[in-house]
DNA sequence: AATCTATTTAGAAAATTTTCTAAATAGATT
DNA sequence: AATCTATTTAGAAAATTTTCTAAATAGATT
């Protein structure tokens, strides 16, 4: 909660390209790494961070956690964009 | 140029304070750094930063610079973050 | 031209983030 | 129950970011 924690998430190179191969569809924290040249353990650390943001949720099945994006924060970074962008559309003020 | 540098612009509160303050109107360096407790440098960092990233121009006048928000690179990290979200409003693949 | 005023640049210290290796956990398979 | 497989946690090193002080720049005023 909080934009900070969610625009520092998507910061980094890494996280975004997480995001985009779970817009596909969701991924093992396995699959997921083989995209990367990083070893597990800082993989996971960008996924917890990633998971801290609610940028995504995770799923636990047999031996394997799935992890899959989450879009409703994405919609409150929008707003909040959209907000800073301001009075340019729907303009009530003038 | 590209989301790196616009999110990391976005991920600090001082950076974001100063896009809402821009928000309301054009404000000097000085009368910026007047919001924060923070030395006259750290605020010219936070700046160039914001500058970088495109999110704000700067108008030099008498012996001021005046800071604008600049709205285009928002409007870019909007659609990407629609891209993310993705195929759930105009959905031509179902 | 000397000085003042607003702001930036340089360089260093402190804080935070990213990465790694090694070990731990925990469920699945034998 | 022993072992294997997928993943995380702990702790340290390296990299990056944020902040500061001191000095520099550059236009405006005297």
């Amino acid at each position: 909660m909080g934009f900070g924690e969610t625009f520092k998430a998507l910061s980094d190179p890494v996280r975004r390209e997480i995001l985009t191969l779970l817009k596909e569809s969701p991924l093992t924290a396995g699959e997921i790494g083989k995209h990367f040249n990083l070893t597990g353990a800082t993989m996971s650390y960008h996924l917890s961070t990633l998971k801290k943001a609610d940028l995504i949720a995770e799923r636990r099945e047999k031996n394997f956690i799935y992890y899959e994006l989450r879009v409703s924060v994405l919609e409150e970074v929008m707003l909040w964009l959209s907000d800073l962008k301001g009075e340019s559309k729907n303009d009530k003020t003038t």
